[in-house]
DNA sequence: TCACCCTCCGTTGTACACAACACGCGACTC
DNA sequence: GAGTCGCGTGTTGTGTACAACGGAGGGTGA
């Protein structure tokens, strides 16, 4: 057992993966009990968590009724979508990094398991290393303000993508996903953070118009 | 008495506005029971609005001490109004609001108070018209996650300016203020929310410049 | 005189009991 | 038979006692 505080985080990282997994779908209702338990503490800090996931919009809380995973639908979430194309694109010009070998070296990697993925493709699969891309993007700006703020804005949308899948070719989505590294790599190869965020910027945009018309 | 959220929402605000109009001054130390016993109600509800307001990192709890105020430095907060700057830009262009009869007279309005406060001019009123005009300001978009981001950075900033204000010279930052609010005038008269967000987006500027200096 | 320790006090963190509430089901009434 | 009331059950919200912890102050020994 560590402190409270990353504890909590712990907890609240976990929570909030399943949720963005659909280990919980919208609309499952979570007991505080069964919760607490799970992850062997009381109801008052696990409450602290679903507080803060509510805040977050991810859960609501209804006194007497339960605590409810939420729906999200693409046409409400659009407004979301355009910031955060501009947080992408922002990620570029506000205090970029400076690239090193490491920064080239985590780009490689994120390539072989891309590929690796191609090769044996699942949607689960597929959403776990869509997320773990979304954070090496994060680093490219040392602008902390820009992270939490672009972290908050894609755990909103996260599920969407995995909601349609079932209608959309996942194989077909795992090239285009493909081709972004392959383009981020070179960008981030020849130092070029801004270009690697364009890049970011206009894949998110193609994502929303592909999850509209499906 | 209202609904549990409501009045958590009303505990909340209150409290932001006093860390923002430094009645609790960084390095103030609260008493969760001094501040419950004051609302009316007991630690556990009120723990969530701090819970809240340490996400913000408006206050600070350490176990065995209590919950202190932070302090801010424009320094750390530089990267925070690199952040606002783009986003009082992005209010002109994300879904702008179309401008009515309403929306002039509101900025009349504003217009009317800033003459009044140079008139009178204290730090404190300043502050608030200040804070008032800014969540003017958020209503030129009608983009939500954008208003709740701006919001969220500028509360996070909002104290730096009344804490350095000693060493300005008050009369001339009301100038500045009226003259900024005559120029937003100007452009919402004719239509224009982007000039809107241009101007805000330059006084951001401006002011931090300001700041630095002092 | 200084360094160390120990105790006391106030604070936040946690656990738990109870209140407030929503929903469903059954009985009762018309 | 339909509508309505009331109660039982399960949930979140609140209050409160206690545990865990940090710091200050005084005492003690070298």
């Amino acid at each position: 057992m560590q402190d409270a505080t990353s504890n909590r985080f712990r907890v609240y990282s976990e929570l909030r993966s399943r949720i963005c997994l659909l280990d919980y779908p919208p609309g499952t209702r979570l007991s505080e009990e069964t919760l607490a338990a799970e992850f062997g503490t009381s109801r008052t800090p696990l409450r602290r968590v679903l507080a803060r996931l509510e805040d977050e919009g991810l859960v609501q809380s209804i006194h007497g009724v339960g605590t409810i995973v939420t729906d999200v639908d693409i046409e409400e979430m659009l407004h979301v979508y355009d910031l955060r194309m501009e947080l992408a694109q922002l990620a570029g010009s506000l205090s970029p990094i400076d690239i090193t070998d490491q920064t080239i070296q985590a780009v490689r990697h994120f390539h072989n398991q891309s590929e690796a993925l191609k090769r044996d493709p699942t949607a689960r699969a597929f959403a776990q290393l869509n997320m773990a891309f979304f954070h090496f993007g994060l680093t490219l700006s040392n602008n902390v303000a820009l992270r939490d703020m672009s972290e908050r804005l894609y755990y909103k949308t996260a599920r969407i993508w995995l909601k349609s899948i079932s209608k959309m070719d996942l194989a077909a989505e795992v090239d285009i996903f493909c081709r972004e590294i392959e383009e981020t790599q070179n960008a981030i190869v020849n130092g070029d953070t801004s270009a690697a965020a364009l890049i970011r910027r206009a894949h998110i945009s193609m994502c929303v118009h592909r999850l509209r018309k499906s």
